[in-house]
DNA sequence: CGCGTCATTGAGTTCGGTCAATCGCTGTGG
DNA sequence: CCACAGCGATTGACCGAACTCAATGACGCG
């Protein structure tokens, strides 16, 4: 608990990756004590009721953070790829479970001595603000699609939200890989079965294509949209 | 835009309601303009999609934080009660409508100026950025709720929620106000008669009391946690 | 009084869940 | 090299919880 945290500057910009290794870094706070880890697929890195003692930046792979209910129901609150950071709250206790969905490298820092260094520093706290306040709105979006939109529609919005999500792809059109059916069913309160329908029915539309090893490309980007607002666009008929 | 935040140096207390009008706080920085605004029932604050310029204070009333799909449908994200912000993000735009639910008065705060002078103050960014974590760790429950349990298990939590919520109420069983049947129900992704059914169900089974103009009094809290939990607990058969 | 709003209750429908069988791919060991 | 086990995805048949539509009741207000 005594140990500093590092090369927290870059907080927010995609180049934090890049920066938390570097040397520049380490000299602007004390001793840089950011930890390394590697993950195996499916193991986890906290769970759910743990005390929080640190906070995670993905460096590589990818991360799905989940609440349990008693009843044995998943919900997938959120899924954390490179340059992101988790465990921001401040709770003394995580309120939900984090797990590599596939093999991932990670820093983290002790969260006391995160928090004494940068309760300090506005700019950085400034960041911080500004990633919870995403998470927030992500959170909200999330929201409306378990609450307010069918099945189909719910897909639709996670699918644009993917794309949105991947930094290289500012042009259209790329091959994306998505999470597995069943984590994408948790995610939008549906069933693994439910998914694979909408999907290959997507498909049929004509809207996505399907490629293996959870890759999509999605091909009417109108439609989605649409479906995403709950328009039930007229298909064409002939 | 040139005009500058007030006493924000309470932010986040619940003191924050009193601070914001005292003369102290006044001197705290400079010139203390915020300006008061008052509401009659379901008169508009912002609407989704309006230039975010102000940030505001509940001082007395409620209010309800909704979006809304194209298709018309409308999810509540969340309702603020005296004492809470409203409209901490970043954006440009806000991306949800804020609506009186019945007689209220804010104190409102240019969100430049707000902004400017709290960007320096690390004190008070630690206060903001536990508030939007706080509404963070709300969102997530939401989510629990509208995604992973079924109409019962969403209300009993709803409830359990309304009473925690409840400033006064360290003692037990007082008479909460709830919202409107819809209100409840867009909030929960449900609809207003299952909010209805629901409540009455739960009235039937001993679990709560419902009185007059939307008060209610929690019987059996361990039903209700049960019931959130999604266990499906047995009820006594005699 | 009559109107509007909100809540309750009922009857019928539907979307998505549940259960279950099958397929396809990958990796492993004989 | 092939057989087989294991895992994820797909597809089908059936069911049920919550929605929709609709009628009625309770209250407050002009």
């Amino acid at each position: 608990m005594t140990d500093l945290p590092p090369c927290i500057r870059h907080i927010g910009a995609e180049s934090a990756a890049l920066a938390c290794g570097s040397a520049d870094c380490a000299a602007s706070y004390r001793m840089p004590t950011c930890s390394r880890r590697r993950l195996a697929p499916s193991q986890h890195i906290f769970l759910q009721g743990d005390p929080q003692r640190h906070i995670y930046f993905v460096k590589s792979g990818a991360v799905r953070l989940y609440e349990l209910l008693r009843s044995g129901r998943r919900q997938i609150i959120g899924f954390k790829f490179p340059g992101e950071f988790i465990a921001l709250g401040y709770d003394d206790k995580h309120r939900y479970s984090a797990q590599a969905m596939k093999s991932t490298e990670l820093r983290s820092f002790a969260s006391a001595a995160f928090h004494a260094v940068v309760s300090s520093q506005a700019r950085i706290l400034l960041k911080l603000y500004e990633a919870v306040a995403q998470d927030l709105s992500r959170a909200h979006e999330l929201t409306l699609s378990v609450g307010q939109r069918d099945a189909r529609g719910s897909v639709a919005a996670f699918l644009l939200q993917v794309e949105a999500r991947v930094p290289g792809a500012n042009g259209k059109s790329a091959v994306l890989s998505l999470p597995a059916r069943g984590d994408i069913a948790d995610h939008l309160g549906l069933t693994l079965e439910t998914i694979s329908r909408i999907l290959t029915q997507l498909k049929r539309d004509g809207i996505i294509e399907l490629h293996e090893r959870g890759g999509v490309r999605l091909i009417d980007h109108a439609a989605l949209k649409a479906a995403a607002d709950g328009v039930t666009q007229e298909r064409r008929l002939f």
